[in-house]
DNA sequence: TCCGCGGGAAAGTGTTTACTTATGCGGAAG
DNA sequence: CTTCCGCATAAGTAAACACTTTCCCGCGGA
C-alpha cells in the first residue's frame, strides 16, 4: 500500500466504473477495492460523494494522459525516414490502438456514462480523443509522402482515428475484434486505406 | 395508446436504457413513460423481471433489424451502375450512418451495458454489428470497380464500418462529431480512403 | 344479471443505497 | 507519559430500489 489513499480510491473506483458501470458501483465496493471497510463510508474522508470520485478520476486521468499524447506526438514530430511510409503508417495505428489500450477504462467510462455529466465529456474529450484525433492530423502534415496530397485531415483523422477507437470498444465488449479481424489484419487494412491517400500508390502487399 | 402495453414498455424501456443506461433507470420510470402508474409494479404483470424487459427488448429489435439489414443489403444487390463507384460510395456510408442512427437506442445500449450480459451480446451482435460489417464487404464484391482488388475485405469492413459506428456514438456522448467533422465531411473523407482501394483511383475531388 | 378474467392500482415487503455521526486507534510531538 | 490529530471503523438513517400481494374495475359471454 504505498499508493495513497486517495490515489487507491480513484484507480480502483475507474476501474470498477469502467467494468460495471457507474450506477451498478455502489460505494461500498469502491471501498473494499481500495482497502477500506465497506459499507463504512470512508471514502467520504476524501470525497465529498460518489460523484466527486467520479469527476476527480476522469479530471485526473485525462490530464496524465493529456501530457502523455503530447509526448508522444513530439517523438512522432521526429519524422523516421529510415523506415517506409507504409512501415510508419503501421506504427502509428498500433500506437493509437496501444494508447486506447493503455486507458481503455478511461475510454469506456467515457462511452458508458459520461453523456450524463457533460461537464466532463469536455475534459475527458480534450484530455484524450481529440488529441488522438489532431495527432493523426498532425502526423499525416509530418510526413513527407503526404506535403502535397489536399484532404480534409480532420475528416481523415475522424474516420482513421474512429477506427481505432470503436475497434477496442468492440473487442472489449463483444470478447473478439469486429469482423472477426485480428490486430495485425486490422492494422494492415488501416495501412492500406491510408496508402490509398497517396497520388501513387506503393505495390501495395497481397495479404 | 394504439400499441399494447407490452410494446410499450418495450419501446420505452430501450429508450431510457440508452439515455440513462440499465441500472440507472427504475421499474418506476419504465411505467411512469409506459403510461403505468409509476412504482405500482403493473410491469410485472408483462415480465418476469427488469432484466427479462432489457432481454426482450434486445431480443425483438435485433431480430427486427436484422431482417431490415438483409432487405436493404438485396436492394444494394442490384448494382445501380448508373451512377459512379463514388456517388455509389457515398450512399453506401451514408446508408450505414443512417442505420446506426435509427437503431442508436439499441447500439448505445450494446457498448453501454451489454457486456455484463453476454448472453444478450451475441443476439445484437449478430443482429446488428456483425450484418453491418458484413453488408460492407458484400457490398464491395458486388461492385464491378472492385472485382480485380485483393484486399482483406473483413479486416477492412471492420475499418469503414467501425468509423461508422464510432462516428455516431461519438456524436451523441459528446453532442458534436469527432474531430468536428461535419457528416457531408466525414462522407468525404470515408468515401476518398475507400477509393484508395482501387488500382488507379479517378482524379479526387478536392475538398 | 351474473360470472370470469385480463390487467392495472394500492399498498406494502425486505434489501440496498448514498451518506452521517460518533467512537476508537496508532503514531508523532511536547 | 500525555496530548493531540489524522484517519479508519462501527453503527447507524432515510430514501430508493426491485419485486409481491391483494384488491378492484371494466368488459365479453351466457
Amino acid at each position: 500500500m504505498t499508493r495513497s489513499t486517495r490515489e487507491r480510491i480513484i484507480d480502483e473506483s475507474l476501474r470498477l466504473f469502467a467494468e460495471r458501470g457507474y450506477a451498478a458501483t455502489s460505494v461500498a465496493e469502491i471501498e473494499a477495492a481500495s482497502g477500506l471497510s465497506p459499507g463504512a463510508g470512508g471514502l467520504y474522508r476524501h470525497f465529498k460523494s460518489k460523484y466527486e470520485v467520479l469527476a476527480a478520476a476522469m479530471n485526473e486521468h485525462a490530464a496524465r494522459t493529456r501530457v502523455q499524447i503530447a509526448e508522444t506526438l513530439a517523438e512522432f514530430g521526429v519524422v523516421d525516414t529510415s523506415s517506409g511510409i507504409e512501415e510508419r503508417l503501421a506504427h502509428l495505428c498500433r500506437a493509437g490502438l496501444a494508447k486506447v489500450s493503455e486507458e481503455r477504462e478511461l475510454t469506456r467510462v467515457f462511452f458508458r456514462d459520461l453523456s450524463q455529466f457533460p461537464e466532463l465529456v469536455a475534459t475527458v474529450r480534450e484530455g484524450l480523443l481529440q488529441p488522438m484525433f489532431d495527432a493523426i492530423t498532425t502526423w499525416f502534415h509530418a510526413q513527407p509522402e503526404y506535403a502535397g496530397v489536399e484532404a480534409d485531415w480532420h475528416a481523415i483523422g475522424a474516420v482513421l482515428g474512429g477506427a481505432v477507437v470503436h475497434y477496442r470498444l468492440f473487442q472489449e465488449t463483444v470478447g473478439e475484434p469486429p469482423g472477426r479481424a485480428e490486430r495485425d489484419r486490422f492494422v494492415s487494412a488501416w495501412v492500406r486505406l491510408a496508402l490509398g491517400l497517396l497520388p501513387h500508390p506503393a505495390v501495395q502487399p497481397v495479404v
